[in-house]
This record gives structure tokens, sequence and C-alpha cells, in this order.
DNA sequence: ACCCTCCTGTCA
DNA sequence: TGACAGGAGGGT
């Protein structure tokens, strides 16, 4: 489900069930996840729970004969989804790709498509990806101008990369440039000044916003310890092809932009 | 800067 | 049956 609102969603909710809880043991249950490191995992308490980008990030302490600290880090990309309760067994275990059982109770990985990763660290520097959190002090309009600056790339494809900016997603990148009145066709060099200064501050204020919703979501199902945002309730032009356009009641446009679903008002972007 | 691919599921 | 799904790394 995530992008960065709804990372920093799950990293709120496990916040207060994870930290200070000792890891006991763990279990994966898809041949296909990265083992490395996770034999190092069992003794240690966690300390933090953090979001990096779009990754949950568990800071662990030293062990026994141990004394380095690591970092647990999952990323959950399509569809992973990190919840506490009790490891399962049989059918439940469907989906279910890794279990982490704590001194109290467990941390389960779900992963429908399988493309979500974890990953052991020995260093915080190197759980530090490249691109700029949009929400921290670093991302100034200045910051933004630079980055973009001289990019022949379309802007809604340019905001998905995390090279540069981390975080933003399918949803928030056409709704930040709906809010922002912008062309998600385009080129991110050919940005005014006027359209980064929307752009800049459409980034952070919808971002927050979907924050203060939980994040979006789309399942239909939801269980009883999972999230379930509201945001999607506040949507704009994500998923609402045909539909009216909120600021002029045209019809909402789909194009495909490198294969991935773009939604934006022809009228209102420009 | 782009295309494909990694997976599994749902919906028209 | 084919298109599409909240992501991103690898290859060209």
């Amino acid at each position: 489900m995530p992008e960065l609102p709804e990372v920093e969603t799950i990293v709120r909710q496990l916040q207060p069930e994870l930290e200070g809880r000792k890891i006991v043991s763990i279990e994966i249950f898809d041949p296909k996840l990265e083992t490395r490191g996770i034999s190092k995992l069992p003794g240690r308490k966690i300390l933090a729970v953090t979001r990096i980008g779009k990754q949950v990030c568990l800071e662990l302490s030293g062990r026994e004969g141990d004394n380095k600290k690591l970092w647990l880090l999952f990323h959950l990309r399509m569809t992973g989804r990190l919840i506490t309760g009790r490891c399962k067994t049989g059918q439940n275990r469907k989906h279910l790709r890794a279990c982490i059982l704590l001194d109290r109770g467990s941390l389960l990985f779900y992963d429908m498509r399988r493309f979500g990763r974890l990953l052991v660290l020995g260093s915080f520097q190197e759980a530090q990806p490249e691109g700029i959190d949009p929400l921290s002090g670093r991302f100034t309009g200045r910051k933004l101008a630079e980055l973009t600056s001289g990019s022949a790339q379309e802007i809604k494809p340019w905001l998905l990369r995390q090279d540069r900016l981390v975080g933003l997603g399918n949803i928030y990148a056409s709704e930040i440039l709906f809010a922002s009145g912008i062309d998600p066709r385009r080129q991110a060099g050919s940005l005014t000044t006027e359209e980064l200064r929307r752009l800049h501050r459409q980034i952070r204020r919808i971002l927050q916003l979907a924050i203060g919703k939980c994040g979006t979501t789309f399942s239909n199902f939801q269980d009883s310890r999972g999230r379930t945002g509201s945001f999607q309730r506040f949507l704009s032009v994500y998923r609402k092809a045909g539909q009216p356009c909120p600021r002029c009641s045209r019809p909402v446009q789909w194009i495909v932009q490198q294969r991935r679903s773009t939604f934006f008002c022809p009228a209102c972007q420009k």
C-alpha cells in the first residue's frame, strides 16, 4: 500500500507496540526473501521505529557478546504489510512472508505480490537513501528548483523517482500536480519559479494532509490491527477518470506515462 | 531516459 | 483473456 504517508502511518502505529520489545526469533516463509543477517537479530531490543523514505526501520540494540547496534529495514513495495499479532499456522499463513517473534507478541510481514524486501544493516549510514525526504528541513523551494533544473523528463515520472526526492508514489504524484495546477506532461526543467514554488508547497501540504488522514486505503478488506486510511475520500483525481474535476467539473483525464497511470484535469493543469 | 520485469490478485 | 494495481532495480 505504501507511499510516504502510508509508511508514516504504519510507523506511528508500530512505535508504541514495538519499542522496548525484544526479538526472540525470526522465521522466514518466503524463500525469495533476503535472509542475510537475520541470525544476528534474536536477543536484541527494538530501540526505535522510524520511517526512512518509504521504508520502515527498526533500530536494534546490541546483544550479549555483540555490542554493535543493527538496523532492520522493511521495504513494503506494492503490497507489503506489517502487522502485530500472533504468529500464524496452516491456512492463516497465506501471504505471510516472515514472522518476528517478540518477548510479547509478534511482528508479521505479509506481502501478496512478494516485491517487498527486508534488510539487516550494520550502520545507520547504510540505511540512508540518496534522495531527500520532502518533509525534512532539507527540502526547500530552492532545492526543488536545483533538482529539477535541466531535466527533460516529464514532471510526473520525475516525481516518482526516489533518487532525488524519497517518498512520493503514484497516488500523491497525481494529487500534488493537480493541487499545483501543473500538467503532468510538462518537462521538469521547464517549470517556472512560480510553478516550482506551488509544487514545493503542495508536495508538503498534500503529504501532511494525507498523514493526518492516516493515508489512503484501497483494499476492501481491513483487519483490526491493520491501518485504515481515509485519505481516499479526499482524492481529487487519482482513479477518477471521467469523473468531474472538483474545481471546474470537466472530466478527469487518464493517461499512461512510463507504463503507469496518471490522472489530471487538462483544463486546470497547465 | 525509457522499457521490462519481478509477483499475485481482481475486475471488465 | 487482458489490463491494471500504492514500487523500483537492472539493462539498454
